[in-house]
RNA sequence: GGCCCGUUCGUCUAUCGGUUAGGACACCAGGUUUUCAACCUGGUAAGAGGGGUUCGACUCCCCUACGGGCUGCCA
């Protein structure tokens, strides 16, 4: 293969339900390798199984991919509609002779295995048609099979395993077209793959040992074969495979958590791939770091206190306006009130003192309560506390005093620390009453950026309401 | 059962035959502090087990144990 040859990756999910966070992953992973070189990163819906397939869950799937900012090339390409393109490479397979009809029905071959079950033994099922005298065929459906190679061996090279060996008398004949004319994924996978372009393969290493079998295929038609790499599935955070028990399994759990998307980009790439010792970077530096020889081999496990953490670094380091875009998403996928416009321009104005101190956007809204607020300031049981009758007097001494000072924390500050002085208490007993009075909470921005947040007057008035 | 893949601190990982096995998250201790956080300093903590190969193995090979995947007219 040319290393020159422009690359195509894919993201080829099946809709039966939401996008895992698996799922999620591997799209990243095709994405940043893509967008890094250059290449195009393209979507099919692998929606062959008519039974389990839905609308609902293909859109599903793309909203998510939106939500992570994972765009794709062109338009999402539905397999099923491929179908009569299937079928067609099939039957070039009878011609060519790689692949033949065979009869025998689901009841024999459920049979044929039973029986060898009840013998102790697995065989896999060899299908008396394969070279069976087309005279001999008789009016009945028939399923086409590929002819698989019975001697020798397929190997894989693949980036991330290495060379893999199969020895092709562990696979057998594998069903490429149904008796109702429809593909299997077997089949389908590698002609779409084959005709989109894709030169690079990046998906779960639960497809490694299908790589050999459709190899097969690659070698039947002649066609090239793409550059393999099986990445190792996420695990929960007991090791065990990821399952609904552990919580969050859907990417859009994530946005209704409030997990910034860059977060969960960075976090996501981390997990069975690295760059040294890199830990947090943007999407732009991933996509220049990405490749495969950086893929680990062994499952990773989710780390909710390292997402977190990551995630909380990415919207300190988040542009203000981005952010509260970023939010009213959240707020939907939360099923949470909106921002009414007066909200939007506090929290636009508080971005600046809430946003390096949060985690998650859930957080960041409750840091920030202060400013979407309106009076009256109910304070909670344990900021109350603060509100005694002897710093209600000195709440009424400061209110005179902020009618006129310049309203910055340059001007503020002094008048605090001078009020403290005079009472004969620490700056904290002073500003515990005034975050009470403000906010009605203890986990807040510091008094001076709540003050400038609200403004002179809303802050004037909240002080007198607690001054009472 | 058969075939395939994997195994470094609790977690994510670095190391690509020679390191006191490094970093990050988490945790613990101390510091700073107007709250929550953040931040600063320090600390605990790892090569699954057993055989080889080699002057020398976390690194290469084999076996075992454990975990995972595939073994469908699912994808």
């Amino acid at each position: 293969m040319s290393a020159q040859k422009p690359v195509v990756t894919r993201f080829a999910p099946s809709p039966t339900g939401y996008l895992h966070i698996g799922g999620g992953r591997t799209a990243l992973f095709n994405w940043l390798y893509a967008r890094g070189r250059g290449g195009k990163f393209l979507l099919r819906i692998e929606d062959t199984d008519r039974d389990r397939s839905t609308p609902e869950a293909t859109a599903a799937i793309l909203q998510g991919l939106r939500w992570l900012g994972l765009d794709w090339d062109g338009e999402a390409v539905s397999q099923f509609a491929r179908k009569d393109r299937h079928a067609q490479v099939a039957h070039e397979m009878l011609d060519l002779g790689a692949a033949y009809k065979c009869f025998s029905t689901n009841e024999e071959i459920a049979a044929f295995r039973a029986e060898a079950e009840a013998r102790g033994s697995y065989a896999l099922f060899l299908s008396p048609w394969r070279d069976a005298d087309p005279a001999t065929y008789p009016e009945a459906p028939y399923v086409i099979r590929m002819k698989a190679p019975r001697d020798g061996e397929t190997v894989i090279e693949d980036a991330v395993q290495g060379m893999v060996r199969f020895r092709n008398d562990q696979l057998d004949d594998m069903v490429v077209l149904r008796s109702d004319g429809t593909p299997t994924y077997m089949l389908a996978v590698v002609v779409d793959d084959h005709d989109m372009g894709v030169t690079h393969v990046i998906r779960g290493d639960d497809h490694l040992n299908n790589a050999a079998r459709q190899t097969m295929v690659y070698q039947a038609m002649g066609w090239d074969i793409p550059v393999w790499a099986h990445i190792p599935l996420i695990h929960g955070p007991d090791g065990k495979k990821l399952s609904k028990r552990h919580g969050a399994t859907a990417v859009g759990d994530y946005q209704a958590q409030g997990y910034p998307a860059a977060g969960m980009r960075n976090y996501l790439s981390r997990l069975g791939w690295s760059h040294g010792d890199d830990e947090f970077f943007t999407s732009e530096q991933a996509m220049e770091w990405f490749d495969l020889s950086g893929i680990g081999r062994s499952p990773a496990r989710l780390d909710f206190k390292k997402l977190e953490n990551i995630c909380g670094l990415h919207i300190a380091a988040g542009d203000d306006a981005a952010l509260l875009h970023e939010i009213e998403g959240y707020l939907v996928a939360a099923g949470r009130p909106a921002l009414t416009e007066p909200q939007r321009d506090l929290l636009s104005r508080a971005m600046y003192c809430v946003k390096d101190r949060a985690k998650t956007f859930p957080e960041l809204l409750e840091k920030a309560q202060f400013a979407l607020t309106s009076r009256p300031i109910v304070p909670d049981e344990a900021s109350a506390k603060a509100l005694d009758t002897v710093s209600r007097g000195i709440l009424k001494t400061l209110t005179p005093q902020l009618q006129t000072v310049s309203w910055t924390k340059a001007a503020l500050e002094p008048i605090l620390t001078e009020i403290a002085t005079a009472h004969g208490i620490g700056f904290g007993k002073l500003a515990a009453p005034i975050r009470t009075a403000l906010a009605g909470r203890s986990a807040t921005p510091s008094v001076f950026d709540m003050m400038l947040v609200i403004g002179r007057d809303e802050t004037i008035a909240r002080l007198e309401d607690a001054a009472g």
